[in-house]
DNA sequence: CGGACCGGTGATAACACCGGTCCGGTGCTTTATT
């Protein structure tokens, strides 16, 4: 393989060419990669199918020890490794708990794997990070990375634990992969997973090919109605994205009966069936497919046509990932959304949750009143509680400063750390903040739902890129409804920083004619007038 | 937060209506039992 001498980048370029097959690679991919060899850090966003991948698959070749890869999924696991097989690329194995016994690890030790994939649960375990450790490893790639933002805090708590785990590996260069982030999200993962010397690499945002829509409705048998008729009546493949997976088995039953070959996908399904599914639709042996948020992820399908919601999903975020996955082959593709402003409250139920007082109680003052380092193990035996509301609970009094890690799986009390009643305080605090911050992310699903100008302006807004004008193809531009946007300029520029007397700090995110739209820090998304903002004088320059 | 579902109510009876209750997404793990 071509290495020794000449540029990195020429060396990146052999090594793609020679073990990869890849003659291509584009200007984001390399930088991102050279950056990793030069022993930087780098967050790297890019759309699904662009090849992601080789940002870490690249340079780990070149780079002398094991590369560890943290993926969400089982699934995802088992094609990277047999992807990776494939390609000759040094050998990969998958440590998850349908692998058989401990000798992925040890190949991996042996150096006769050049990559091991594990989920975040597995690196909870402190062997597990112990035999890493001693492989040595050159590179950490996080895949799917706003996991870390958009499960981490309460559904899969180990994410907020990477960063821990990256410091025991001796950080060695890491990249984070993700096809969606905020410029919030981005610098919630950044912080989260403790990155030093970041490259930001952001491209593709904007898919010209999708047409966007929104249908709005009255009641539920109306929306349900339409929904199943445009399903129904489209050409090509599609997805049906629905709330619960009682819906998602009542769309797929109704577009049977319309005579089309529709499958339900959700996580109540037996795995085989699940299984069954994915390939059908991989395999062009289905017209829709009637799902929750449970399928997406690893889909790269480039003839899907149209995406429909029968219900709002949580977040713009978690929208654009969804309708990401039409039209991925550039040709024209359409995501609409059915949409009832009630459905929201679902999102704003899951939101909702509320801390768990009196367990936060508990480990606090059993850490505290010990003295010295309690393993996280014995922690569990003793409450008879659950790992993930356990590391849950100890994530927030982390982030409170009141606990800190003790060596491998031990927990002790932070030096001048809060007494137990005001550590629970101030974790509380944190959830608050969480809370408002999630459930501004609904308004702002309200708002996409809801505007009057262009709707691509508003999702490219959101994600932090400008968009000064309109786009002629969604369904405000079409009716010339949407408002030219005015030239910005002026105190609420784009990413302009300002305060708030009461909500305090933040970053202008976009502006309309006559509103403004800032992601506060304490409280989320706010619109704001423009006109009660200059005459209150609500926002300053902070 | 909103919907589906259940059982009680009223009072020529059948069925409309009410209020209460319960339920809802995403995946790793691991272990005992077939």
């Amino acid at each position: 393989m071509g290495n020794g001498t000449g540029t990195r980048v020429e060396r990146l370029r052999g090594v793609a060419r020679e073990v990869f097959g890849w003659t291509d690679l584009r200007p984001g991919q390399l930088e991102a990669m050279d950056h990793l060899l030069g022993g930087g850090d780098a967050l790297v966003v890019l759309p699904t199918g662009s090849g992601k991948s080789a940002v870490y698959q690249v340079p780990a070749l070149l780079l002398d020890g094991p590369t560890v890869v943290v993926s969400p999924l089982i699934a995802l696991q088992r094609d990277q490794v047999a992807g990776l097989e494939e390609a000759e690329a040094g050998g990969a194995v998958a440590v998850n708990s349908a692998e058989p016994g401990g000798s992925p690890l040890e190949e991996v030790r042996a150096g006769q794997a050049e990559f091991v994939f594990l989920a975040p649960e597995q690196l909870a375990k402190p062997e597990t990070v112990d035999r890493l450790r001693a492989a040595r490893p050159s590179l950490v790639a996080i895949d799917e990375a706003h996991c870390v933002s958009a499960w981490g805090h309460d559904f899969r708590p180990d994410y907020l634990r990477l960063g821990r785990v990256i410091e025991r590996l001796g950080h060695p260069p890491v990249v984070a992969l993700t096809a969606t982030a905020t410029p919030a999200v981005r610098e919630e993962i950044a912080a989260s997973l403790g990155l030093r010397d970041v490259l930001h690499v952001v491209r593709g945002f904007d898919r010209p090919n999708l047409g966007l829509e929104v249908r709005r409705f009255v009641t539920d048998e109306e929306l349900r109605r339409a929904v199943v008729e445009d399903a129904a009546s489209r050409p090509g493949l599609g997805l049906v994205y629905v709330a619960t997976r009682r819906a998602a088995e009542e769309y797929a039953a109704a577009l049977r009966e319309a005579g089309r070959r529709a499958e339900a996908y959700h996580a109540g399904l037996r795995a085989a069936d699940r299984h069954r599914v994915h390939e059908l639709f991989r395999d062009g042996g289905l017209d829709v497919v009637a799902a929750t948020s449970a399928f997406g992820m690893g889909i790269d399908k480039p003839d899907v046509r149209f995406v429909l919601h029968a219900a709002p999903p949580d977040s713009p975020d978690s929208y654009y990932q969804e309708i990401g996955r039409a039209g991925r082959d550039g040709e024209p593709a359409d995501a609409v959304l059915f949409y009832r402003p009630e459905d929201l409250g679902l999102r704003r139920f899951f939101a909702a949750g509320r801390p768990d007082e009196e367990l936060l109680l508990r480990v606090a003052t059993l850490v505290c009143e010990h003295g010295g380092a309690v393993p996280v193990r014995e922690l569990r035996e003793v409450l008879g509680v659950s790992a993930t509301r356990l590391t849950r609970v100890v994530n927030l009094l982390e982030r409170a400063g009141a606990v800190e890690p003790a060596g491998r799986g031990g927990l002790r009390r932070a030096d001048g750390g809060p007494e137990p009643a005001r550590a629970v305080e101030l974790a509380v605090g944190l959830e608050e903040t969480r809370r408002r911050v999630d459930e501004s992310r609904i308004e702002m699903m309200r708002g996409y739902a809801e505007t009057t100008g262009c709707r691509r302006r508003f999702l490219l807004e959101y994600f932090g890129e400008p968009y000064e004008r309109t786009c002629g193809r969604c369904d405000t531009c079409r009716a010339g409804e949407a408002e030219a946007p005015e030239v910005a300029g002026g105190p609420f520029a784009m990413h302009a920083r300002v305060r708030h007397s009461a909500w305090g700090p933040g970053t202008v995110m976009s502006r309309e004619n006559d509103r403004v739209t800032v992601l506060f820090e304490e409280v989320g998304y706010k619109t704001l007038s423009l006109e009660a903002v200059e005459r209150d004088n609500l926002l300053v320059p902070g």
